[in-house]
DNA sequence: TTGCAATACTTGTATATACAAGTTATACTA
DNA sequence: TAGTATAACTTGTATATACAAGTATTGCAA
């Protein structure tokens, strides 16, 4: 059975995105949605309020629900995507490169960032991104072998995600994300295309499955010009 | 009256900042909490599902509650928040130089961004940022003068969105956010402490009243190595 | 016409109940 | 002992009701 909520929302979302409501219009309240929708008021207002936590629409007491122009939420690095779902959603020309598969060395210092203990093993994949040929991406993924064995190298250039999700059957949970601007390493250097940039804009994360155990390390390390972050932001008081 | 979801809420950020409860261990059921708190579990559970989208805990069905390790979340430009709420809350040696306040040009480019039209005034304030005697960031405000006046220049030096909310009464809502990396301009080079830097990260936000009216436009230009945004995100299928 | 009060809307909060779905511990059976 | 079914938990979804609080409209009175 569907949950009824996240069926609304998507219907909601669709028919905001065809303009059947444009923008800065009001939505109908949430009485005519509950009839409209043969469903309860609760169940309406869970879906509302997604809408409003994805930036769809602002709620105003008394008055009702304002559709917003979401205009190009382009690159949202904001949520765990997956580069392959990235490039799909947006059409992109384009390609990934395994650079290299193996395990890390028992001194690595990803050891220590994703809390693995004695003989457990970490592997490593390194993968570069092409947008219409130029290489502007170098993603540098730790796993723990515990929890996602390392797979065939076809796996690695198709979607890693899809492997962890349906081939192993885990739920990813959460993450915690950093974007800092460094210098570009020696390896940055060479596989990417960095002539004439002095910086690298690197996402580190740390990425938890459901069970809230840490099964991942990456840095996205990014040429500065390609890399853009689009975030939708609501302001809280802090009283 | 209070909200009770929203007092129990803190009261639960609290205890878990304090280690009442401790990394990774569990918060006492649902049913449990309504008991102690003295409500009903649909409000105890309005206040864990914020506690879950701030990355406070981590629910599993079936299971219960799993407090998360929010190590040190610093510097959030997600959310919307005024420097000095920041920096007070971080307790930084900070300080402001207000370096420039006066209306803008008919044909100047902000115009457009903000939506004005005819004869509306806009108004600009460029501020410089000091951490430790550096000056490190720039922050370039747009203001639409027909919901926000002018002000005097001793509360830009002090915070601009206690004048918009305490004196002038205004609400705001929600904020677009977009973070890139650009060349530093002649401006920027003058103003700010670069030398060794090529490269400024800039956070481009357009802010919008509770009623939805689009009252400001902001840059904030950030010497790289002093720029920091950490983010929690939560994993959505997409199916 | 203007101003104001009443009214009919809107969304927000709090409560209660029922059942579904997932996890864990218990106790029983082979 | 090992395995399995059961029971007793947990959180998730859906519904209903009542009232609070904010907004817009209506209509009446000055």
């Amino acid at each position: 059975m569907q949950k009824k909520y996240l069926t609304i929302y998507d219907d909601l979302v669709k028919k905001i995105q065809t303009n059947v409501w444009s923008e800065s219009t009001l939505l109908p309240s949430e009485n005519e949605l509950t009839m409209m929708y043969e469903t309860s008021r609760e169940t309406i207002r869970k879906a509302l309020n997604l809408l409003s936590q994805n930036g769809y629409i602002h709620k105003i007491r008394g008055k009702g629900s304002v559709v917003i122009d979401r205009n190009k939420f382009d690159f949202p690095v904001s949520g765990i995507s997956s580069f392959k779902e990235l490039a799909e959603s947006l059409e992109l020309n384009s390609e990934t490169v395994v650079e290299r598969l193996d395990y890390v060395k028992k001194d690595h210092t990803v050891r220590s960032k994703l809390g693995v203990s004695g003989r457990d093993q970490v592997w490593q994949v390194d993968r570069i991104r092409k947008i219409d040929v130029e290489k502007v991406i170098l993603d540098k993924d730790y796993f723990n072998e515990k929890h996602v064995p390392m797979p065939a190298k076809e796996v690695c250039e198709d979607s890693i995600y899809d492997y962890v999700e349906r081939e192993l059957g885990l739920t990813i949970g959460f993450a915690k994300k950093e974007i800092v601007v460094e210098e570009p390493t020696d390896e940055d250097r060479e596989l990417l295309d960095l002539t004439g940039f002095t910086n690298v804009v690197v996402i580190k994360s740390l990425v938890y499955l459901a069970d809230t155990s840490l099964f991942q390390y990456t840095e996205s390390r990014h040429r500065p010009d390609k890399f853009r972050f689009v975030d939708f932001a609501r302001r809280v008081k802090n009283g």
